[in-house]
DNA sequence: TACATTTGCTAACAGTGTTAACTAAATGTT
DNA sequence: AACATTTAGTTAACACTGTTAGCAAATGTA
């Protein structure tokens, strides 16, 4: 069987060099400008030979949905300290979230500026709900700090992530590009928010 | 003059039935389905008739975002009460922002959706200062109304609308439309909002 | 060596935005 | 009325797009 592993090998290795490939194009002209063509001239293979690899254009675009939200999700998890303060966390988790959008602008523009069409995998997506476990567990913690038990958690999380894309939609609309670091808009939005987790109604 | 005059209001004439049937197809179809030819088809003129009233594809889509965006304005500043509550105002605001991305939601599509490409008119649009203007002068209202004159005005309108929209992005994310009637999450998130501009810090 | 399978390609179909070059009709001028 | 000129509208092409049917060459198997 080790004629057929290689093949296998073979097999994985030409999928790796379309998705390189491919986000080499997104990354120097954007995500409207992958073309089948473009990606065999790339791959320097024939076109049909993509079709072998992924069963059409958009699900090399999903491809990068996925890992999109993987890295977010990654990212998110990452600075969630459960040893500093939970408001401080809140505050990590967005302003990660901002780093992560401005610093992955392309990628961040895949997951969300295709969005509609591909919306029957969006439910489907188990990073999108890992990322919303992560919020849900920083949220959940500010509330037991201040001992605030009235607090609907899903509802928060929902508001949080609606805030944290509401701002950088905005940003891409208004400048075409997220600035590094966050806005004072933004930090003072955040703050806000925790402000309404802290508090009891 | 008379003749060049009619010639004028035929030229009008079929430069509306493009923005017409158009519209029909985006209607019918979504603006991706959008295409000259089909555009040439409805009008039952040739594809290089629509070149002699719009420049190019994109420009009759830019005509829908400003009409949208005028649409919004004009919604969002008709239930602007100046006898009422100024809290309620910002409320009855978010609630008519939600309800024209309910029921013009392929409208609110295009203006948002398209989006980053036509960046280069954003700025220029005057309807999107419109809108802004209208959602500042309830947010001034609140404060003023609250006597708390710490607020940073041009911050606090940023940042609703970066909620408003950020709640409609993530509505059409996850489900692909948006439900007719506000959710509570996103009044709560509205009324949280409001809280920070009557409190001060 | 003869057959079967896989590997990869060419070439086409149907669609897209856009434009150059043309005809036929309407207008203006003598 | 006859000619010139502008205008309205067309056809047909170019250069792309995603996608796929059919074929040739290389490989593995008997």
């Amino acid at each position: 069987m080790k004629a057929t592993d290689k093949k296998a090998e073979q097999n994985a290795a030409l999928k790796n060099e379309i998705i390189a490939q491919s986000w080499a194009i997104i990354e120097e002209s954007g995500w409207q400008a992958l073309s089948i063509r473009r990606i065999a001239e790339a791959i320097e293979y024939s076109v049909p030979m993509i079709y072998k690899h992924f069963e059409n254009k958009e699900a090399i675009l999903e491809h990068f949905i996925k890992t999109g939200f993987q890295a977010l999700a990654e990212r998110l998890a990452s600075v969630l300290n459960p040893s500093a303060p939970a408001t401080e966390q809140v505050q990590e988790l967005a302003k990660a979230y901002w780093t992560f959008a401005a610093s992955q602008t392309k990628h961040y523009e895949i997951m969300y500026g295709l969005g509609m069409p591909s919306c029957e995998a969006v439910n489907n997506v188990a990073e999108i709900k890992q990322m919303s476990n992560v919020m849900m567990q920083a949220i959940q913690a500010v509330g037991e700090e201040a001992g605030n038990g009235t607090i609907d958690h899903y509802l928060k999380v929902k508001t949080f992530w609606s805030m944290l894309h509401g701002f950088m939609a905005i940003e891409l609309f208004s400048h075409n590009q997220i600035q590094e670091a966050p806005t004072a808009t933004f930090r003072d939005a955040i703050d806000s928010f925790i402000f309404t987790l802290i508090n009891k109604k």
